[in-house]
RNA sequence: GGACAAGUGGGUGAGUGGCUGAAACCACAUCCCUGCUAAGGAUGCGUAGGGGUAACCCUACCGAGAGUUCGAAUCUCUCCUUGUCCA
């Protein structure tokens, strides 16, 4: 959530960055008017309430002097009926505030490039060169099938399309990858944590997944849960309401989950294969930390989820993600992008974004600064999406047979 | 799944209708004192929101929500969590 003291108090400059995301001014507008409603209503309610308090004080004195209350008891009376609308009156302000707060994304940092679409990404750079083949490479869906490694056919027999099952050293090295990228993290100082792969709904309002996205998740039916997008969720929000001591952050954590998306709105989009699937693996990283050291702590990430790159040998670029790419949550975002020869492009493998104090508000995170407590700042980041991680292994190291090259890194985990 | 019990501030824990935002102790912070030794003393110490130049004042919060009452940590109901016993 936005910080509304802020927008009350410098409108101008904060709807001048919202807008670049492409948010209504007149919702801004509106929002700043609730918000002066929604005080006034406060103000009135708790002056009332002081009253009431005040004569219930008098009660006490009366009845332990003997004195007669009736008259007294009439005041109160009457008061009851005018707090009672009062109170009203605020939850009615309180509600319409929230509804349009929650659903107003973050303010983009401002050395975000403007722009509409993944078109106007800005590229940071490229890691390691693109190989070249002298014959045609193929697409990972066809190698996969070769070489019995991934079944979408039997995905869609399970459960449906956008789904797919693995077998022998597909799913071997899906496993090997997700050691890897664990103890790659792990040795960067990130903890290790397993979480739940359902969360309530609490918990995804506080990422900001909820109340705006509900169509692209998964929801028990008549429970209060969900199936995880990422595990961003359950690993942020694990301070959700803490006060953090100082001493204990930054926090580091890397983990590990299948992550579900329904997708709403990606039809026709990667129909084929599993780039995009409702099922996947991934290993997240999250950190926590005071604002000041946000900054360095997502170059830090970005580094990491990069360098596992380069530790299997595959190119990439990062590339900052402009105003209309921008998620959310996000201030800030880099994507790295794989390259893929099968499709002949630079496909987005991880996501890093630097959130602020936007989930911190939502989720009540914060650390005691001295004497004061502080909203902390919360970044997150895949490192690496799995199955993602397996089309480019395999579009970059088949062979003409189509045979795939192993990358070296892996082989321990492989028992090779 | 059933029965019983419990859920209070950073921790332990008191508190069964008003003088309790909450005793006491511990921890913590600042200051003071001191050669009789892991000492003593003083003060401060929850969160969120609002008002005031300020001293300060107001509102809400004792697991969550609803209710009874002029007034609730304290009574009632529902839910959640934890513990113990039973299946």
């Amino acid at each position: 959530m936005i910080d509304l003291k802020l927008l009350q108090k410098d409108f101008e400059s904060v709807s001048a960055k919202l807008i670049r995301k492409g948010v209504d001014l007149a919702l801004l507008e509106q929002l700043k008017e609730k918000n002066e409603e929604l005080k006034q209503a406060k103000v009135n309610f708790e002056t009332l309430q002081a009253h009431q308090n005040a004569m219930s004080k008098e009660f006490g004195i009366y009845k332990r002097e003997g004195k007669d209350i009736s008259e007294l008891k009439a005041r109160v009376d009457a008061n009851k009926i005018v707090i009672a609308e009062a109170l009203d009156i605020q939850r009615i302000k309180q509600e319409e505030l929230e509804n349009i707060a929650m659903a107003i994304p973050n303010i983009p940092d401002d050395d975000v490039p403007d722009g509409e679409d993944e078109d106007d990404n800005v590229e940071i750079k490229k890691v390691l060169t693109p190989p070249s083949f002298d014959f045609e490479p193929k697409e990972h869906w066809e190698l996969a099938e070769q070489n019995g490694w991934i079944d979408f056919e039997d995905g869609v027999k399970l459960a449906g399309s956008r789904f797919s099952v693995s077998y022998g050293m597909g799913a071997k090295l899906e496993r090997a990858l997700i050691n890897f990228m664990l103890n790659f993290n792990a040795q960067r100082g990130y903890t290790e944590v397993s979480v739940p792969h359902l969360v309530n709904k609490r918990a995804l309002e506080g990422t900001g997944q909820l109340p705006k996205f509900a169509d692209d998740l998964y929801k028990m039916q008549g429970l209060d849960l969900y199936l995880i997008p990422t595990a961003e969720v359950p690993l942020t929000n694990l301070f959700q309401d803490e006060i953090i001591p100082e001493d204990k952050l930054p926090i580091k954590m890397t983990g590990y989950t299948s992550c579900f998306r329904k997708e709403a709105g990606a039809a026709g989009r990667d129909t084929r294969g599993m780039i995009r699937q409702h099922q996947f693996h991934k290993v997240e990283l999250v950190s926590i930390t005071k604002p000041q050291e946000s900054d360095k702590m997502f170059d830090e990430m970005v580094s990491c989820a990069s360098d596992i790159l380069t530790a299997l040998k595959l190119p990439h670029r990062l590339v900052t993600l402009c105003t209309g790419d921008l998620g959310f949550g996000a201030a800030k975002t880099v994507d790295i992008e794989v390259w893929l020869p099968g499709q002949n492009c630079y496909r987005e493998i991880s996501s890093i974004s630097n959130t602020r104090d936007f989930q911190a508000r939502r989720a009540k995170i914060r650390y005691k600064d001295g004497k004061k407590n502080n909203l902390v700042n919360t970044l997150n980041g895949s490192s690496l999406a799995v199955g993602r991680t397996m089309v480019a292994i395999m579009e970059n190291f088949q062979q003409e047979n189509g045979d795939i090259k192993i990358p070296e890194v892996l082989h321990p985990y492989l028992g090779m």
